[in-house]
DNA sequence: AAAAAAATTTAGATTAGTCTAAAAAAAATT
DNA sequence: AATTTTTTTTAGACTAATCTAAATTTTTTT
């Protein structure tokens, strides 16, 4: 059923949806941008899948995923957050070790390998990263999230994503016992750079940055 | 470690190491057969590999894999082969499902991974079709392969192969629950007709006929 | 509203892997 | 030993995905 696309395209699909809040259309420079070439090769490859009515493109106006285009973006990015829970649960994975392998590991096609794989983990609502997983038709669940960073002192939460794959940051994050599920407090903010103060699961309270603190999504309880 | 090589070039050498009997030079025409592609395709990939010092190549000689190109063949066959293991006993497919998603599998790069996959395999030996599975370092040991009625009692092996198809001898072996990817160990022969008793998956004995015998390749393990 | 800046598109090349058709070398046959 | 057949190689071309540099359109600024 899934169509049967190159690497690339498949590449630039999911650039499309990631790119695209909601449903606007997505620029040229920025799809550039987010997978490291230039603005001549996406505009080369937007024809293309254009042609294949997979996006919508008029000129200058750019790209806006149609319907089949959507439907194909979210199998991969399906199979790409299997893939990291599957790395992060059964081979030991660090969280911030997974990105990568599952890159690759997104676009191997096989028709029932996806849903063996999804029975396999025990039908998992969620990517190690907090991220949700888009069931077998192509629907999801948005988790409703807000950056740690602007939200206000006092505000309890339940850290859901992170939203960068910078291992340097997943690397602090992880001295600070920061991971995926820990509640986190809102205590104080710091006039002079913007730092936040937290406490993690009720622990003692700890400092963050600002530019750590947007990365950080929660989901607000209190 | 491993070189940065195309997933084309992969197959290559992988071709050219199921392919090369021994060490035997192997021809232009046989990888092209093998590799489902034409013999000029064939001769300027040759061409490119033997610049790479991966194989040694002769002009109308053949090719023949030098020590890293083995190394990577080794490689990718080791990859294969434990992602064949995987599928079959974590995901439930059968032997005969697993080839082709392997196939992709197998060009997953990453340092980790393999001895992550490994490690929670259990280290497997062999692979669900008895084929051995080369160590981290490229050694393999070979597995002999033979007709259940040529082996000697006491011998230890995988069921590999079924050479018939006939269905009146498939339905006998399923009731006997005999089936590809078993563990079958041969307890005795019968001097009067050449019967044979073996024990299925350490299950009770039961006997077969020379002629049912005939028809089932093992691998030996023990 | 014109000029400047930014974004987008086209034109023309490049690389990896492939192809067909023709030429050259090796092997087999007579 | 000469001829035929088979195998291998070369020559030239094609596609997918990419690039740089130049041209064009849109947007922003003055």
């Amino acid at each position: 059923m899934p169509l049967d696309l190159s690497f690339t395209e498949e590449n630039y699909l999911k650039a499309l949806y990631h790119l695209s809040d909601g449903s606007e259309s997505v620029n040229t420079n920025a799809i550039a941008e987010h997978l490291q070439t230039s603005p001549a090769s996406v505009n080369d490859m937007i024809k293309k899948l254009a042609n294949k009515s997979l996006i919508g493109y008029k000129k200058y106006k750019g790209a806006i995923l149609l319907p089949e285009g959507k439907k194909s973006a979210l199998h991969i990015i399906r199979k790409h957050r299997l893939w990291e829970v599957f790395l992060v649960e059964k081979l030991g994975f660090k969280w911030d070790e997974v990105h990568e392998i599952a890159e690759q590991l997104e676009h191997i096609k096989s028709p029932l390998l996806v849903e063996r794989l999804d029975q396999f983990l025990g039908m998992p609502a969620i990517d190690p990263h907090g991220d949700p997983i888009p069931d077998k038709d192509g629907n999801i669940k948005e988790v409703i999230k807000a950056c740690l960073s602007d939200l206000p002192i006092g505000t309890k939460g339940i850290l859901v994503n992170v939203s960068a794959d910078d291992p340097a940051l997943l690397k602090h994050l992880d001295k600070l016992e920061i991971s995926l599920g820990v509640k986190i407090e809102i205590k104080d903010r710091v006039d002079f750079d913007g730092s936040i103060s937290i406490s993690v699961e009720d622990n003692n309270d700890q400092f963050i940055s600002k530019d750590v603190g947007k990365f950080l999504m929660l989901t607000v309880i209190e």
